[in-house]
RNA sequence: GGGCCGUUAGCUCAGUUGGUUAGAGCAGAGGACUCAUAAUCCUUUGGUCGUAGGUUCAAGUCCUACACGGCCUACCA
């Protein structure tokens, strides 16, 4: 058999937070179909690196007062141990920010440009005179353009869901400086996707190349109309490349983030001593991309269109998952569920989680859900129980005698689990590692009740039967064997201390179709501890412990989505010891400009009773309260509390609002002041209160 | 509102191209065993396969509608 090429990468992690269990899924997944494809004797390799570039590392390394190279290096340092702990084993792991990226950023850049894709065109963006930056979206607020809501970000209005170009907010301020951002003019360079519209048709069309329902995603979404021009340069000071033929413009971190898969490899090829070229200008080739729902479009449209351009292998699969759920709930830092990596290694065995998720995993891109009670069970039962039972049940009778020299009748018992072994495979290899799961613990649900019959315990009591015992412990070590070798993938640890445990390292899936003769049995050393429930209760008490608030979708990777909102350690060193409050909330939304008493004063605020509260039913946010500034004076006021507020509770409470903000019509009915509370929205919204003795109609001052 | 996916035993899920009395694991109940990490083994309770129609000799499996749930997208504070 001639051994595939096959390239597998998984999103590059961004270098602004730490690696969570949400990131996991992603990296457990790759990390076993590398394991497989490497066991049945594929050439693979598995490629990543950290996404380094953008805005975001910008502002947060000056937040924390050092430079972008020596932040992204210590987040690189910490996202290779977490990988490590877990047994996620890169062939390379790069970075975006290397010499090799730059080189392929500018042969992609210069084919783009030879293909007559890129234009340029002016944008007026908004610039931050005080950090001396210009602003990208989400670091702008200000009034929508359009329902002239306040407070809302630069790229879309959260209220009317418009999105609009920053420069058109209504009293924009930066929250780096909480300056008044200027509108400057600046050329941005653009690729024309839409020159790629019928190639990427047919690419994400053909039934090949993604799963059926991406495609259909792709075909409603995007490729129904034309598609838009791709901003890929930002105006400097920008963390990145700077574009050799455009001085002071820098890619955008989506440009150079898929090519750094290359740049990776090409870093690989050099230590190697092998081609590039033969890695990604290669038809023979199989490239394989796993990464998270949420990166979708990036890597179905752009990047496929820069390989195409670029003269690059296209993509052979893009593997898309599903987001990470934690009891059934988005991970959630205040209920615990926001589990980082570190965190977990600290308290249970990674290798837990990387059965747990390969037992849920299948090839569709639906959520997948760490239920607690059933992690638990699931790896006491099956593993545990199950699979290293039959090792541990036996190996001590098969000291003294080691494995027999021909393998004895066991009732087809070994014969069936060899011809299981390409269902398992193909099981593996379609990514429906739920299946392959299913079949192994088939496997260990047939072997224990034939020791069970064999009754090795009785056996050994008697000296003359020891060739008996041998009998029984060959079969069921080799049973013990072929079942590591099936989940070797999963659980390469365990694979390894079969290895040992018998005298031969498991190397090749094919071990599995023949039993193992003849060799000495070490002494058995346990291979997996139990998963204690309080263990699994440290480790939730322990992830509440260290922030505030916020859910965070537990997403996946690759660049400016899903990042978790970085803490500075400027200002976590800064908090009062006594509170350990976290800076995270002061970092998500910085201090506004300086405003005078006369500024303040022109926001009425005032004390109100909600006199009645009750559900929109049409509307997924919002409460109808009517409140009571005393007398009869009534308003009717909506806010977006829903998810964080029963309104029967809220009937009598006071509140302060705005009592002088102009009404609003809106869809269900005309707003008439607004009810001040804090949080960053969703069920973490905590309303104003005022101390007890204030009376309804007094003003706040 | 649009799109996609799902709805099978208390829980997690299998059910192949429609074909006999719908399966497994876990949990529950009873028993056995004590070699093993209170593991294992045997027996057993439990399902009008979301609802209503339809196609068919035959439907969990195909079609239609509806309900519920999830995700995406839009609308919407």
């Amino acid at each position: 058999m001639i051994a595939r090429k096959i390239l597998v990468t998984a999103a590059l992690p961004y270098a602004n937070g730490p690696i969570h269990i949400g990131h996991l899924v992603e990296y457990i997944q790759t990390d076993i179909w590398v394991r497989f494809q490497k066991l049945r004797g594929q050439r693979c390799i598995f490629i990543c690196a950290d996404d380094t570039h953008g805005t975001a590392i910008m502002i947060r390394a000056r937040a924390e007062g050092r430079s972008e190279e020596a932040l992204i290096a210590d987040m690189q340092a910490a996202h290779e141990l977490d990988f490590a702990k877990f047994d996620i084993q890169f062939d390379n792991y790069g970075s975006t920010n290397s010499p090799e990226n730059y080189k392929l950023c500018g042969e992609f850049w210069s084919a783009l440009r030879q293909a007559g894709l890129v234009a340029q065109r002016d944008v007026s963006q908004l610039y931050d005179p005080v950090a001396g930056t210009f602003l990208a979206d989400r670091f702008v607020k200000g009034t929508c353009p359009i329902c002239k809501s306040l407070d809302q970000y630069g790229d879309n209005c959260d209220k009317c869901g418009s999105t609009y170009s920053p420069a058109d907010l209504i009293d924009p301020i930066s929250t780096l400086s909480g300056a008044k951002p200027e509108v400057r003019s600046s050329p941005h360079l653009f690729v024309e996707l839409e020159k790629l519209h019928d190639f990427l048709e047919q690419w994400t069309q053909s039934g090949q190349h993604l799963q059926a329902e991406v495609a259909n995603y792709l075909k409603g979404h995007f490729l129904g109309e034309p598609l838009r021009d791709w901003d890929i340069s930002r105006p400097a000071p920008y963390f990145g490349f700077e574009i050799p033929d455009a001085p002071g413009h820098f890619w955008y971190v989506w440009f150079d983030a898929p090519i750094g898969y290359i740049a990776s490899t090409a870093q690989w090829c050099q230590r190697q001593g092998e081609k590039l070229e033969d890695w990604w200008k290669n038809p023979d080739t199989e490239v394989h991309h796993f990464i998270g729902k949420d990166i979708t479009y990036f890597h179905t449209l752009f990047w496929p269109g820069m390989l195409k351009t670029a003269g690059f292998n296209l993509p052979t699969m893009v593997h898309i998952h599903g987001f990470l759920t934690v009891g059934g709930a988005k991970m959630s830092k205040s209920k615990g569920t926001f589990i980082k990596a570190e965190t977990y290694a600290r308290h249970l065995d990674p290798a837990f989680l990387r059965y747990y998720f390969a037992s849920k995993l299948g090839p569709k891109l639906d959520d997948l859900d760490l239920n607690l009670t059933e992690f638990i069970d699931k790896i006491n039962a099956d593993l545990v129980g199950k699979v290293v039972n039959l090792a541990s049940r036996t190996a001590r009778f098969a000291r003294a005698t080691g494995l027999a020299a021909e393998y004895p009748e066991d009732g087809g018992l070994f014969a069936q689990g060899a011809a299981a072994g390409e269902a398992i495979a193909e099981a593996y290899v379609s990514c429906d590692y739920a299946k392959a799961m299913r079949l192994i613990i088939e496997l260990a649900d047939r072997a224990n009740p034939y020791v069970e019959n064999a009754q090795p315990r009785s056996l050994a009591k008697d000296p003359a039967r020891s060739a008996d015992v041998q009998t029984v412990c060959t079969v069921a070590l080799n049973l013990f064997r072929q079942i590591a070798i099936y989940l070797a993938p999963v659980l390469p640890r365990l694979a390894q201390q079969c290895g040992q445990l018998l005298n031969d390292p498991i190397l090749h899936w094919q071990q599995s179709q023949a039993p193992l003769l003849g060799t000495a049995v070490n002494e058995f050393q346990h291979m997996l501890q139990r998963v204690k429930k309080e263990d699994v209760e440290a480790m939730i008490e322990e992830s509440k412990d260290q922030t505030a608030a916020g859910n965070t979708t537990a997403g996946s990777t690759t660049g400016t989505t899903g990042g978790t909102t970085a803490s500075t350690a400027a200002l976590e060193a800064a908090g009062d010891g006594q509170w350990q409050d976290s800076g995270d909330a002061l970092v998500a939304e910085p201090l506004t400009e300086t405003c005078t008493i006369d500024d303040f004063t022109k926001i009425d605020l005032r004390v109100a009773r909600i006199i009645t509260a009750e559900h929109v039913p049409e509307a997924r946010k919002l409460l109808k309260l009517t409140v009571s500034l005393g007398g009869d004076v009534r308003r009717t006021v909506f806010a977006g509390i829903k998810a964080a507020y029963e309104p029967e509770k809220l009937v009598g409470r006071l509140v302060v609002i705005v009592a002088n903000l102009a009404p609003r019509q809106m869809k269900f009915g005309l707003s008439e002041g607004m009810v001040t509370a804090a949080g960053p929205g969703g069920e973490e919204v905590f309303l104003l209160s005022v101390d007890s003795g204030a009376k309804p109609g007094q003003r706040v001052h």
